[in-house]
RNA sequence: CGCGGGGUGGAGCAGCCCGGUAGCUCGUCAGGCUCAUAACCUGAAGGUCACAGGUUCAAAUCCUGUCCCCGCAC
């Protein structure tokens, strides 16, 4: 089919390697404009920006898929379809029209559960046991419109934001693949959501970022997971020059207790309102991640030490 | 010139401000001990302290320049 991909992060570019690869016909990228990332602020193209590059794909990069102009140059694609993965923009109802079969969307989560932004870490910090990805025929509304297909996959006790995310990415791609071959014999089946469970991923906000340690252990543990590796869960620990900022990226709850804080043995089991997390896996500020037995092989923490 | 941290034996770090025998944790090797253990004990190997200049009797440490790495901004 003659497609156009709307997407932008890494999480789309999975999508639009997999469509290519199927053999459609990927007439133009649409993604978020480059932005200034990385150390020195250069201005870099967006991951499905760079992909598409780098296969000679058309890119676009408007700031409103809402300009009428925008509206005018995309009906004018002449496209079978459009598929949005992670894009990062509102569409209006002209552009979701435009195509002749419509617009699809992969989301990564069991609708209507975690409709919106951040899917994939809200299930791990609700402590969901199951998560997946769907494909639906898109609607106006925030994540609204009727399921084509899903896939489910476990959330296991070391799961991370991050490598849930890759395993969705993956799985993803796939089932998009699939259902747009779907849509394309005539056979897929659309049906609309149930407004029960309904929940809303909202972004993440940086000072859900900070660990509370009067928190009960399994509360602290999911939140550590899902907020790793981005933006990172943290708290600080005292030491000799001064309270050191530091992430947990992994995770594990056990039997302890203590002051919320205390660092209940020498490899970071550390009390918390209820219980105990032991951090597998953390990051100073200004180094990058660390297993905790490296990182305490630099910077012991003595039994008592309490981290705030 | 967006902000910040760093390059010290194989790994992770301290030492640098207040120049003067290169230290800690771990790993490696050899030996010992133990029913056993990420156990413990003894000993050993391994470093041009990123690079180039400068200051000094003396530079990992102070000054200048260069290269490289990382974190934050997602």
């Amino acid at each position: 089919m003659r497609l156009a991909f709307l997407g932008t992060p890494d999480f789309a570019v999975a999508c639009l390697s997999a469509l290519a690869e199927a053999g459609h016909e990927i007439a133009v990228v649409y993604s978020q404009p480059p932005a200034p990332r990385g150390r020195g602020q250069e201005l870099r193209p967006s991951p499905s920006h760079a992909f598409a590059l780098a296969r000679g794909i058309p890119v676009r990069t408007p700031v409103s898929m809402r300009d009428p102009g925008e509206i005018e140059a995309f009906a004018a694609l002449n496209l079978d379809a459009a598929v949005v993965v992670a894009f990062g923009q509102i569409l209006p109802r002209e552009v979701l029209d435009a195509p002749r079969l419509g617009a699809f969307n992969l989301h990564a989560s069991l609708l209507p559960r975690w409709r919106g932004a951040a899917p994939i870490q809200r299930a791990i910090m609700a402590g969901d046991r199951v998560t997946g990805v769907e494909v639906m025929q898109m609607t106006e509304g925030l994540d609204e419109g009727p399921v084509l297909a899903s896939e489910t996959l476990r959330i296991d006790a070391l799961e991370t934001a991050g490598t849930l995310h890759d395993r969705l990415a993956s799985v993803g791609a796939d089932l998009l693949v699939r259902t747009m071959a779907a849509v394309e014999r005539g056979e897929a089946v659309a049906r609309p959501q149930s407004e029960e469970g309904l929940t809303y991923a909202k972004k993440i906000r940086p000072k859900e970022a900070r660990l509370r340690w009067a928190k009960p252990a399994a509360e602290l543990d999911r939140k550590i997971r899902g907020l790793s590796p981005f933006p990172g869960a943290w708290f600080e620990l005292p030491t000799d020059k001064g309270l050191l900022r530091v992430k947990a990226l992994l995770s594990q709850v056990e039997d302890g207790s203590g002051a919320p804080g205390q660092v209940l043995d020498d490899r970071l089991l550390i009390a918390c309102g209820d219980g105990a997390v032991r951090l597998l896996r953390v990051q100073r500020e200004g180094k990058g991640p660390q297993e905790a037995e490296v990182f305490l092989r630099g910077l012991a923490v003595a039994v008592g030490t309490v981290v705030l």
